[in-house]
DNA sequence: AAAGACAGCAACCGCCGAAAC
DNA sequence: GGTTTCGGCGGTTGCTGTCTT
């Protein structure tokens, strides 16, 4: 034995509530209210409803003080902060939000309010993105300055057919001389900053994602910017491969170099004559062929990995260097200034 | 103007702990 | 103490209006 059925299923209405019942059913709760008995209430007003579907009808439509819709900024914070910490509890989220019901605070979740964060989450990631790629952008440089690399000698017909730069950003040539003097490099005296031609013909310098594209410097210009070279001779000796891996060259799970085909782990070596492209070479010398690798492309692969915004090197690195990270390393000045 | 896609929301479904028998 | 239902809750559905093509 138990308690009696609430109602007889298969002779109940379902479906949206007429004007004529919600009358009846409001009419009746507020001259009597409930009774404490949901099951029995149908029967007494004469309404063919499930006790339950007068409850869910009375809770969370009919009963006074009912707010619908039109979440106020402050609401939303209320019920972010609540989802964050207790998850979908929405009798208890809606406890906090007098006028609000639970059904309405879970469909204003579930149809707004979850879009609005994601996109915010989105937008959050995609600056997030932006700033890491700024970071990849300095561990280029210092890959670069490791690797004997001439930075602005580079002519069109230098480049290899799957590179075609088309787009540069300016960057900022006191900071990368101020950097790469720190590493031991020469300055050319007579180097030729691009005052008047701002757009580098520079692979590694990738295009701003946000902002808008640069015209295309004709080839004269490049050709009157390469005329020297400003940055040379760097001689590194300290690095270690998971300096690389720390500066977020190096794809942790396929131990690929980005912008290589292959990279295996192994102490760094500086080479003045780096052309190759050997897959399993571990030496500074492959790094040369990131210039012959379309940035574009770089891009594209970067943004599958998770980066860390503030890139450290290894102890050894950090004393060679006088910094405790590759961010302080690009902002201190030179000491030799 | 019509059709399809999409968004919002009311209502139902099903589960679970508490309560009634 | 076992069985059954109630009350409450979160998840889901499906209707309806609006927007887009």
């Amino acid at each position: 034995m138990g308690r009696a059925p609430c109602c007889d299923k298969a002779n109940v209405k379902k479906g949206p509530w007429s004007p004529e019942e919600d009358a009846k059913l409001k009419a009746y709760i507020e001259q009597r209210g409930t009774g404490g008995n949901w099951i029995a209430l149908p029967h007494k007003i004469g309404l063919k409803r499930c006790g339950k579907s007068c409850r869910l009808r009375w809770l969370n439509y009919l009963r006074p003080n009912i707010k619908h819709g039109g979440f106020s900024e402050e609401e939303d914070n209320i019920i972010c902060s609540l989802y964050a910490s207790i998850g979908s509890r929405w009798s208890i989220i809606a406890a906090q939000l007098p006028g609000r019901t639970d059904n309405d605070i879970k469909n204003y979740w579930n149809t707004r309010l979850k879009k609005k964060l994601l996109g915010k989450q989105r937008k959050q990631q995609e600056a997030q993105a932006r700033r890491a790629n700024n970071t990849f952008k300095q561990q280029e440089l210092k890959i670069r300055q490791t690797n004997n690399l001439v930075l602005m000698n580079q002519t069109p017909n230098s480049l290899s057919s799957t590179h075609q730069p088309s787009i540069q950003e300016p960057y900022d040539l006191n900071n990368l001389r101020n950097i790469l003097t720190k590493l031991g490099g020469r300055v050319s005296p007579d180097h030729h900053l691009p005052h008047q031609y701002p757009y580098e013909c520079d692979p590694f310098f990738f295009p701003p994602q946000d902002q808008p594209s640069y015209p295309v410097p004709n080839s004269s210009v490049i050709n009157d910017c390469s005329t020297s070279n400003v940055f040379e001779g760097f001689q590194i000796e300290n690095l270690q491969s998971n300096d690389l891996s720390q500066m977020g060259c190096v794809n942790t799970t396929t131990h690929q170099v980005y912008g290589f085909q292959s990279y295996n782990s192994g102490v760094m070596e500086s080479s003045s004559t780096a052309t190759t492209t050997s897959t399993e070479s571990s030496s500074w010398a492959d790094m040369s062929s990131l210039l012959n690798y379309s940035p574009y492309n770089m891009v594209s692969e970067y943004q599958e990995v998770m980066l860390p915004q503030d890139v450290a090197f290894d102890e050894p690195a950090a004393a060679y260097f006088g910094c405790n990270n590759f961010s302080e390393f690009c902002t201190t000045s030179n000491p030799n200034d």
